[in-house]
RNA sequence: GCCGAAGUGGCGGAAUUGGCAGACGCACUGGACUCAAAAUCCAGCGGUGUAACAACCGUGUGGGUUCGAAUCCCACCUUCGGCACCA
């Protein structure tokens, strides 16, 4: 065994020798049970960042457990691969998407290969494949049959940076999700995924998701937001028109003073072309429009009267139609009836526009009407003002006006989501193409699935506008219509990235499947995905389209699960100086420097050890070090008794074990115990790595305080033996190293993971702590299987605790066997 | 504004079911080894206090429940994350 711990080399060697031997590859079946464990793949920027490597770190201790805990594990990577950052490096450095992403990405999987994860790289996927995207399209065809994906004209997010439109979900606070630019509203035609179909499923099966933050539920919950409550019509005077409006509040019907249309809802031209008050909405209308969305809902309540009336259909009232800036077109019906007295928003706009407030709903005991409201009461209470409905609770007022609503026709009981269609088209280049042609003859006809894929044409100019170069391409664009054989053109728009990302961990299961995207067989057998890992960035979009994909993929029966990820984990942000690592606030370090400088190991034991997984991490160059010299020390301690232990034999007679010896095996069965929990069950890997510097500790000592001739070179021997065996999913190299050293040949990695004696976890006395008014006074050893009686007995007789109750009167005594004796006194 | 998470030594963090606060590591201090340094090893390391003990204080703040609270309850403060005119 050599001297120094010589990191480099050992690294090397056994990523080869690994390599060569393809100890991570996993065959489609085997009897053992299986364990899918998936980290979010990366975009191929070209280098590995610290979020990546905890990302993978964290992965990859999961799938070496499991291997060492006898499952059968899939462990794959892959790419997603297409993007805007390769348009973008096209045209700042003018090399081709295709070449830069492909050499991005045999650098990244260098470095990945460097770190010693435990990957299946047989299974590798890059979703700008051909082989891959091709199915991409098939899906997109399967959704386009089934009725879940169609073309409309709407109010779509526009970056004018990324010359693209966005997804709602991609738009942070009225920006782009990627670049920043504020999003701009245009009117275009674009292509629809309908996820809104699943909003209800989405929703109820977030509860069978116990594996995942509560967190995350918690914020899908809040983006599907599903509210309940009533449409109602309103018939316009004078006119055949209706308004249908969307409440949640049907109770305060009868507190309806106005009805506010969003700027944009059809009726706004029907009731106002032609009158006198055609000028005033149609400027107002051209100056909501022309805000942006951040503007616009920052921007005060605003309206203006549309000279219209429209009737509540409850109690026949006429009622004034104005337009309001805080309506929103897209939420609900686009109208919204104007209860003041209930409603903050509502309030806010009589206020300023004069218009009555009525109160509706008194909590009980109270007189409402009698003093003036200084904000909107949207508490519980009793209907007044309200005909026939008087006195009634609230409650049961909402249901008993729906009914009512119902019987007359003019409204029923509805429920509205907050969730939108999935925008999914991009004026981009890189991505896969959407598989649609258009034909003057036929008009939209899909590509037959048998001509897929439709390649994205690799021979291309790009200009530096970040026009789309599929445009102008005509080679791409002409083609004949699959139906009539006459000249078409092809769909030029591509797709969000975001799909080709939400089904890859379908794709691993069968990476080479070339009759479907996936064998079922192969999918059935591996998916759910027992165990995600990734970034909480992803808990809206990624998460909540790939269980979208999967429901319909059931659906469509390509697969059984209806949901693709039982646990989820989210891990935290690497912070340096308390702020998240970026090349802008010059914070950054690199992967491939800590690992050129201590090793993948020494980088992969800090990450778990700094902080539990869930948790930001904050980034110590001092402690980076720290764990270097532990794994030092312990190669230091396998030199220096390697020898004495090498031809040990197992642990026999162990029930005979006395004094130091066996309290050093009991120190290895409590190890063993506290990090097969801490990472079976909590995942706090850094608990576990500090149970395991204990036990190098414990060794250390009892080599230091016990002479070579009384050693037990049995115990010490599987002391060491579990040390190495434990530490091996943390720091795989030189654990291998040092189990090679032990004597033996085959992979440490395939190795089945200790198991710990219950009968030598057991002690004969115990530390426990005394008591006095629940402030501790002493310490005493007590034999460990006391009861509590005894140990109250054998504590009060202790001339010690005699003396400090002395002329004190015990009121109650109270012990915890194994733990403490409380007495209290007076 | 609404929803959620967190707040513990100089620092990262631990305390798993209400039972010894500060495991493990970093930093620091003293010592050993060395001509010297590095590395390594040994010891110390929340605060007040003491010659040393003792004792007292201490888990964001204030209250409460309990024999006993970092842990449970109530109110508040701060930081971070998500959503934000959703009718």
């Amino acid at each position: 065994m050599q001297e120094r711990y010589d990191f480099k080399n050992i690294e090397q060697k056994w990523q080869q020798e690994w390599d060569q031997k393809n100890i991570y590859y996993r065959p489609d079946y085997s009897d053992r049970p299986k364990y899918y464990c998936l980290e979010m793949f990366p975009y191929p920027s070209g280098k590995l960042h610290m979020g990546h490597v905890r990302n993978y770190s964290i992965g990859d201790v999961v799938a070496r457990f499991k291997t060492m805990k006898g499952y059968d594990v899939l462990h794959p990577m892959g790419w997603d691969a297409f993007g805007l950052p390769a348009e973008n490096a096209a045209m700042k450095h003018g090399v081709h998407p295709a070449g830069w992403t492909w050499e991005n990405i045999e650098n990244m999987k260098q470095q990945l290969k460097q770190l010693g994860l435990s990957y299946d790289w047989q299974r590798e996927v890059a979703t700008c494949h051909p082989d891959y995207y091709k199915w991409t399209q098939w899906i997109f065809l399967k959704l386009y049959q089934q009725g879940k994906c169609y073309k409309k004209t709407a109010s779509v997010n526009w970056c004018p940076s990324c010359t693209t439109v966005l997804a709602n979900e991609q738009v942070v606070e009225g920006a782009c999700e990627r670049c920043d630019s504020k999003v701009e509203q245009r009117q275009l035609e674009q292509w629809f995924f309908r996820i809104t179909d699943y909003s209800q499923r989405l929703l109820d099966d977030l509860q069978n998701l116990s594996g995942w933050p509560e967190k995350v539920r918690i914020m899908q919950e809040n983006w599907i937001g599903r509210s309940e409550g009533a449409e109602v019509k309103f018939k316009v005077s004078g006119s055949g028109e209706e308004i249908e409006v969307f409440t949640t509040r049907p109770d305060t019907i009868y507190g309806v003073t106005y009805m506010v249309l969003a700027p944009e809802h059809p009726l706004v031209n029907t009731i106002t072309t032609g009158t006198d008050y055609e000028e005033d909405v149609s400027a107002f209308v051209k100056k909501v429009r022309n805000m942006s969305e951040l503007a616009r809902t920052t921007a005060e309540k605003e309206g203006v009267f549309t000279g219209a009336h429209c009737i509540n259909p409850i109690n026949g009232e006429r009622i004034p139609i104005l337009v309001g800036n805080y309506v929103l077109l897209e939420y609900g019906t686009g109208a919204v009836m104007g209860v003041p007295a209930h409603d903050q928003r509502d309030f806010e706009f009589a206020k300023k526009y004069n218009l009555p407030i009525r109160p509706v709903i008194q909590p009980e005991g109270t007189d409402m009407q009698s003093k003036e409201l200084t904000e909107a009461y949207t508490g519980e209470g009793v209907l007044v003002n309200s005909g026939t409905f008087n006195g009634l609770p609230y409650k049961e007022a909402i249901r008993a006006i729906t009914d009512k609503l119902e019987e007359s026709n003019q409204g029923s009981g509805r429920i509205n989501f907050r969730l939108r269609d999935w925008l999914i088209s991009r004026q981009r280049y890189w991505g896969t193409p959407i598989p649609i042609i258009y034909c003057k003859k036929c008009g939209t006809v899909p590509v037959p699935e048998e001509q897929l894929p439709v390649v994205l044409p690799t021979e291309v100019e790009f200009d530096f506008t970040g026009k789309s170069p599929l445009v102008d391409n005509p080679e791409f664009v002409n083609t004949t219509c699959p139906k009539c054989g006459d000249e078409a053109k092809r769909e030029t728009d591509t797709m969000d990235t975001f799909i080709d990302s939400s089904w890859y961990y379908l794709r691993y299961t069968s990476p080479k499947e070339t009759e479907g995207p996936w064998n079922k067989n192969n999918a059935d057998r591996w998916m759910g995905v027992n165990q995600y890992i990734g970034g909480v960035e992803h808990a809206i979009l990624h998460l909540l389209y790939s269980r979208f994909f999967t429901k319909f993929f059931h659906d469509q029966g390509l697969v059984k699960v209806q949901e693709p990820f039982e646990n989820l984990l989210t891990q935290g942000m690497v912070l340096k100086d308390g702020a998240k690592m970026s090349k802008s606030k010059g914070n950054v370090v690199s992967p491939e420097e800590i690992v050129g400088k201590y090793g993948a190991d020494t980088a992969r034991l800090f990450i778990l050890f700094a902080a539990p997984p869930e948790r930001d991490l904050e980034w110590s160059d001092r402690a980076v070090e720290g764990c270097n010299r532990f794994l030092n020390r312990v190669w230091r301690l396998y030199q220096s008794v390697l020898d004495e232990v090498k031809d040990a034999p197992t642990v026999k007679d162990a029930n005979k074990l006395v004094g130091v010896h066996q309290e050093l095996r009991r120190i290895t069965h409590q190890t063993i115990k506290k990090i097969t929990d801490d990472v079976e069950k909590r995942f706090n890997f850094n608990t576990g790595i500090s149970a395991i510097m204990e036990q190098v500790n414990a060794i250390y000592t009892y080599r230091d305080k016990v002479p070579q001739s009384e050693r037990n070179p049995a115990v010490m021997r599987e002391a060491l033996e579990a040390t190495v065996l434990m530490l091996a999913p943390f720091a795989p190299h030189v654990t291998e190293e040092l189990w090679q050293a032990m004597g033996y040949n085959d992979s440490i990695h395939q190795q089945p993971w200790p198991v710990y004696d219950e009968k030598a976890l057991v002690e004969e006395e115990v530390t426990i702590v005394v008591q006095i008014n629940g402030k501790v006074r002493e310490r005493m050893l007590v034999p460990a299987d006391y009861s509590a009686d005894d140990m109250k007995k054998y504590v009060l007789d202790q001339p010690k605790v005699k003396q400090l109750t002395e002329g004190k009167q015990i009121v109650k005594t109270i012990a915890v066997p194994g733990k403490l004796v409380n007495i209290v006194v007076k």
